[in-house]
DNA sequence: GTGTTAGTATACCGAACGGTATAGTATTTG
DNA sequence: CAAATACTATACCGTTCGGTATACTAACAC
């Protein structure tokens, strides 16, 4: 019997139940009574509802932040690069697949909401990891320059849709696919 | 003055601020009184808030449903559908930016919530009209078959993909962004 | 032992939620 | 004119919401 760690399933009940039925559909008493605690202690350690969604966000999402960080390294082949990219993300969609569906679901949010703000700001820290990307390679591909906004907006949005639909069942994330993905948005970069 | 139409000032109304602050956000108040009438007036015309959704994806949605069908009609040449596709996307979206919001809003919402049951629905009729079309094309192009659901669902995507950038203020649907979205497209299919 | 701090529980707060019972008005139908 | 229908307002229902005041316990500090 591990030692009981209030703190943590807090965070992992929250974000069962944020990932199953959306963030404002899930009241702080189903996630203490799911946690097996009373609601003094969430605020004890979070604060209020949106810092446990603000915590999930930060600490599940340093990981994949890190490992994108560490692909999205550029050397000369940008293709080889974005290749390594999509890895990272279909690897960590395969390892936290609830993770990202609370992420997915908030991605394209009501932009006046809550929840959607905590999102957006993780989504805007990749988004600047990308575009750093885009940047480095405008150097050795020049008719890249002035698009690399776009080509990164569009990267990522590729990545996450083909991980919505993998979660929804329409696909999987197969190298297969994931090597696909990247020939196509060369294709759309180089042409 | 033009004579005061309750029940579609409420869906109006219903439909600003759903797609500015989220569904849940937003209370049956709300509505009411941004649209200067009472709760029994909402709910004589649409029995509960999620009729109300309902009712505006319904009826909102139908016009975009009807010219993708037309659209979609395939005669040969894949390509020229996928774009005319595009194109119609495109312009519903430009057209109707805040119900477009409302749409993607909930495209990757938790699963079991009431409001993406109700978009869910909406986005499985435009899957089935293209994977028609897939599935049409398949006859002159046999390395897709066995393919079409997967090519529907990723073409729907990056479409949506687009028009969420483009409301999040990242790029703009122009028509370049149109026919190089194809392109890239068609590029992962023929290859 | 005496504070002090971290963590937890009971019980409660006011506000907002979705929805409705009742009563009215205005228009149409016989 | 009477009856019925469509629509709208006042006022209310019970429930749940996010958040908290208070008190208690265990551990560690001095």
């Amino acid at each position: 019997m591990e030692p009981k760690d209030n703190r943590a399933s807090i965070l992992t009940c929250a974000l069962e139940l944020f990932a199953a039925q959306g963030y404002d559909a899930i009241g702080v008493r189903e996630i203490c009574s799911a946690a097996g605690v009373t609601k003094p202690t969430l605020y004890h350690y979070f604060g209020s509802k949106r810092g446990v969604l603000e915590t999930l966000v930060q600490e599940r999402g340093a990981p994949l932040l890190a490992r994108v960080q560490q692909a999205a390294a550029y050397a000369g082949d940008l293709r080889q690069t974005l290749r390594t990219l999509v890895l990272t993300y279909f690897g960590f969609a395969d390892a936290a697949p609830t993770f990202y569906r609370l992420l997915l679901g908030l991605w394209f949010a009501a932009p006046n909401h809550d929840a959607f703000q905590v999102v957006a700001r993780f989504n805007e820290q990749q988004h600047q990891v990308m575009e750093a990307l885009f940047n480095a390679a405008a150097h050795d591909h020049g008719n890249m320059r002035g698009r690399q906004r776009i080509y990164a907006a569009t990267f990522l949005g590729m990545i996450n849709t083909y991980v919505g639909l993998a979660l929804n069942g329409y696909l999987e994330l197969t190298e297969t696919h994931a090597l696909q993905a990247v020939q196509q948005f060369s294709y759309g970069i180089y042409s």
